[in-house]
RNA sequence: UGGCCUAUGGUGUAAUGGUAACACAGCAGAUUUUGGUUCUGUUAUUCUUGGUUCGAGUCCAGGUAGGCCAACCA
């Protein structure tokens, strides 16, 4: 296998150093706050981390970063390590940044002794108010002259509790002037008395990200910390920290994060469509989360596929939500099985038909290497869909109209006699004679038809909920958008067909397979579904170049 | 009125000083017992102004545009 993929720039790296000696091994890190679903955006980012080990031979280390004990919590951590398995990959090691307490904490007493660090007894709106602005350096307070013993002394009171919330902070003693606000003497730890979900109340000063992450990645020997974008500015204190510390010198490397079309990707935002029941959980189908598109259907094997072909940059980046609908047809296309249903019913009664039944043998998948079939019932009386009949047809229209004649799937060729009517007018039932010499697979009959339209037998209908999603907002760049971005959800994103009639066949469903419904998209059997009722979710719809006409015209 | 990052078809991503390419989307056609799939063809791209060079998408400088940074969040 002689693909030459060019390198993304991350990779060019790590080949650099490989090649240079720098390295003999690399080992990357996924690194979730666990409150919140992971989404396709973190997708890209496992895909990124845990590709790269795999192609590099090395190893990636699944790390919780819970330095917030307010907003974590157990059932994220589950979801987390469920999502990031199911999409396919195994972690080296799975540990927390919680793990590290004591080891950050004897950090910090080290830069406390190195005068490079400082308990500032100041309110928050002080700091920030000191902090001065982008444009405006900041300036130093009285408690940055404190002494290495006063401060190794308030630091420990801080551990030890004798301080409320807010109380006090230890920072970094840098440059209030610098031009990274970054660097004007950032906050290293917080005092919360709150219960941790990993530490329980062992502590009540918790480390900010920017003392806990980079020496995590340095205690474990991480030789690539890749992140979004957004962590530039914070890179001088990750560098700065690990050398002030003397500690292995992992490399922070940034990369620009997933954006798409018709879809939020904030967690915050996320979790508000959640508690605000704008969705019915984080494993809504309509949702980005992993956990929604595994229920919607998607397959670990397309979402990998479509972070694959998106690339890793560093510009930013808005992708056509098209291209994930891509790679999952692509992928269902091969495996799904092939069933019929009708979401909106139109009898026909084929007049020359005798009351028996026949079983036509058809494919479950016309792309599968070895060919299994199953067998549809056949009888007088069909059901079609409503939308395959049209009384006046356009041009081009090749489905069903009087007079005209269509396939039906895997079954005869058949002629729509009469139009049969109710008194105000709707079409009720169509009256139709089949061609006995059309049998499909032993057709004599010489007659050429442009449609083959699905159908099942009205006497072995069964009676299925089908769930039919759209996205859940209306304008391609929702982030882009002026105001609150829930004002921007599409209120048509779930449309249920409580009564659709499926071919018998699909009574033996169960929760792994896929389904191509015929002619109408891709489905799963939703865990929603009981003994009296099957319920379906649509993945995505078939590419339909006849309804793109229809809209042309 | 600071610092940092980024500018290549509609959307993404390549081209590593030497013919601007690939995918998706679009358009046209062929095949098809799914208006699916498959196949063929095709439209369309280097932000701008200078400079270096035999040669610049690539290097340098200025400009412009977009993004990020002032949470006791990560």
């Amino acid at each position: 296998m002689s693909e030459e993929k060019s390198l993304n720039f991350i990779e060019e790296i790590i080949e650099e150093d490989l090649r240079s000696g720098k390295h003999s091994s690399i080992l990357t890190r996924f690194p979730p706050e666990p409150n919140g679903y992971l989404h396709i955006g973190h997708a890209k980012s496992i895909c990124l981390n845990f590709g790269l080990a795999i192609k590099y031979g090395g190893g990636t280390n699944l790390r919780f970063d819970d330095t917030n004990p307010v907003t974590e919590e157990t059932e994220y951590v589950d979801s987390i390590k469920e999502d990031i398995k199911w999409l396919g990959f195994n972690w080296t090691k799975e540990l927390y940044a919680s793990d590290y307490f004591e080891q950050l904490f004897a950090y910090a007493v080290t830069l406390i002794k190195k005068g490079l660090a400082y308990v500032d007894d100041s309110s928050s709106e002080q700091i920030a108010a000191e902090k001065g602005s982008p444009t405006q350096p900041g300036i130093e307070n009285k408690f940055r002259s404190r002494t290495v013993e006063e401060n190794l002394q308030l630091f420990a009171d801080m551990r030890a509790g004798k301080y409320a919330d807010g109380e006090k902070v230890l920072r970094a003693k840098i440059d209030m002037s610098a031009p990274n606000m970054h660097m004007r003497d950032p906050l290293l730890y917080r005092i919360k008395h709150a219960h941790h979900h990993r530490t329980a109340n062992d502590w009540c000063i918790y480390p900010m990200y920017d003392f806990a992450h980079g020496q995590s990645d340095s205690i474990e020997n991480i030789t690539h910390s890749i992140c979004t974008l957004e962590f530039i500015p914070h890179r001088p204190l990750y560098e700065w920290c690990i050398e002030q510390l003397g500690i292995f010198p992992s490399r922070q490397y940034e990369f620009a994060r997933l954006n798409m079309t018709y879809t939020v990707m904030s967690k915050r935002k996320l979790l508000q469509l959640v508690n605000e029941n704008h969705v019915t959980g984080w494993d809504d189908p309509r949702m980005p989360t992993i956990s929604g598109l595994r229920r919607r259907g998607f397959t670990p094997e397309s979402i990998r596929e479509f972070c694959d072909r998106i690339g890793i940059a560093k510009r930013d980046n808005l992708i056509d939500v098209g291209l994930l609908e891509f790679c999952v047809r692509e992928h269902l296309n091969r495996v799904a099985q092939r069933r019929m249903v009708v979401f909106d019913p139109l009898k026909i009664i084929i007049t020359n038909y005798p009351d028996t039944e026949e079983l036509f043998p058809t494919e479950d998948n016309p792309e599968a290497a070895e060919k299994t079939y199953r067998h549809l019932p056949f009888t007088k009386e069909l059901f079609i869909e409503r939308d395959d009949f049209m009384e006046v047809a356009p041009k081009k229209y090749f489905r069903l109209a009087p007079g005209a004649m269509v396939r039906l799937k895997s079954a005869y060729i058949i002629k729509c006699d009469t139009v049969i009517k109710d008194e105000n007018g709707n079409v009720t039932a169509l009256e139709c004679t089949y061609i006995p010499e059309s049998k499909s697979g032993s057709d004599t009959s010489g007659i050429n038809v442009k449609g083959t339209l699905h159908w099942v037998s009205a006497k072995h209908a069964v009676n299925v909920e089908v769930r039919l999603y759209d996205r859940l907002f209306r304008s391609e760049n929702v982030a882009a958008e002026e105001g609150d971005f829930k004002d921007n959800i599409n209120p048509d994103s779930l449309q249920v067909i409580q009564n659709a009639y499926a071919e018998p066949a699909l009574l033996q469903s169960d929760l792994q397979e896929r389904y191509q419904f015929l002619r109408k998209g891709y489905f799963c059997l939703d865990k929603d579904s009981t003994a009296e009722k099957l319920v379906f979710n649509r993945t995505v719809t078939l590419k339909d170049t006849w309804a793109k006409e229809t809209r042309k015209a």
